[in-house]
DNA sequence: TGTACATCAGTGAACGCGCGTTCACTGATGTAC
DNA sequence: TGTACATCAGTGAACGCGCGTTCACTGATGTAC
């Protein structure tokens, strides 16, 4: 009421035109985005509406919506893969190396798993850009340790082979037999029929679905 | 050049309003669309165009979009259930009921990837509407035989338990551990990493993913 | 140390797009008497 | 068998929406001499 129109001015000084690292703020945005509404919702002109900036602004550092997603789909394949990486160092240590390949195997699906169920939109994101596995091991892709989810699938596959508990002729093409599992087992509990499970419901099945892989493998 | 503007009237005179049954025709409008493009392609104006009527007419018939989509999805479940009959009636039969139920257990596997490969745009539309089961048994999503892709799903695990080869004790939920594996593989091979997998490559790796969660299990 | 100039990172306005949906309507059909 | 009237299944025009993207621009920054 005692208000006159006052520019929207607060705190910030604007001073310059230079936003200083708008093309980080923009891939921030549409992590934002994804994470709250998966590939759908990361919207360009949402993007810089939340950095601050024109609507066009974006194509300074992004050549189109497209460009935007394929960073964003990276950003989020490199928490999948951090996620992994955090219940395979979660796992106490054994001095059984057949034990212990074992574990870091079942790590990759139960890590993938609930990743999926704590960032559902982040997990739509991460599989939202089809790609013949050119980008497998993209360094933007990966976690802490410099793998991307799929390495991290494809050393646990090696780790059983080398403690002798998978017969080293049936390593090859497995990754897609532990990932169709795993991967379908997360589309169920977040966009699926499983979407009303329990959190103890879905740990239950999980563990069931790795032990299944783990041993039809 | 020689025309005049003349009405598009082209071999069918339209004598009158009715359509007929334009309930119907938008139905199949709409499984066109989902054939060509999966559930997003399935758009309320361009179902009325197909149907050669004009854009609100699709309301005396439809709430709005989302009840259009809804019987899509339900027709797209029962195609899919017939895929699935289908493969298990190319099955020869054996004395063997051991062998006969391992063997129409599979082919509800590679019966559902072999739909998904065929008609990808009407498998993605299949599950596009997410429900947490209740519709697993309604007869608009049942095949030939009845019964919807859960429910011969169940009847498979069923037939496994009776022939003796799945402990009842594992019985419960073993619909989603089959489930996930197939669904996973299917993804895969239509949106994931795998599109560029020929026919041959794809049926080899269904079969070890089903032999697979045969033995799992 | 100063200056001319190219480049860079933004702005503001506008575009066309196709969509879902609503409005007021109209002519054909079915029904009660 | 005829007639009044309700209902039904369409029409045509318009709406607002939010989007991606393009245009011509401008002020700040960096660089060569």
């Amino acid at each position: 009421m005692g208000e006159t129109a006052a520019p929207e001015v607060v705190g910030t000084t604007r001073s310059t035109y230079r936003h200083g690292d708008l093309e980080r703020a923009l891939l921030q945005a549409g992590l934002e985005m994804a994470r709250e509404g998966g590939p759908g919702a990361v919207v360009l002109r949402e993007a810089t509406r939340r950095a601050g900036v024109s609507a066009n602004a974006a194509y300074r550092h992004y050549a189109d919506r497209a460009a935007l997603l394929g960073v964003v789909c990276d950003a989020a394949q490199a928490a999948l893969a951090t996620a992994i990486e955090a219940e395979q160092q979660a796992l106490p240590t054994t001095g059984d190396a057949v034990a212990n390949a074992h574990a870091r195997f079942r790590a990759v699906g139960t890590g993938y798993i609930r990743f999926a169920r704590a960032e559902p939109g982040l997990f739509r994101t991460a599989f939202s850009v089809p790609d013949n596995l050119e980008r497998r091991g993209a360094p933007t892709r990966a976690g802490p340790s410099g793998l991307t989810p799929f390495q991290l699938l494809e050393a646990a596959l090696d780790g059983l082979v080398e403690a002798g508990v998978l017969p080293a002729a049936r390593r090859p093409g497995s990754e897609f037999l532990a990932w169709s599992a795993v991967h379908g087992l997360a589309t169920l509990l977040i966009d699926g029929p499983l979407r009303a499970a329990t959190g103890q419901q879905a740990d239950g099945i999980t563990d069931r679905l790795v032990a299944m892989v783990d041993q039809g493998l």
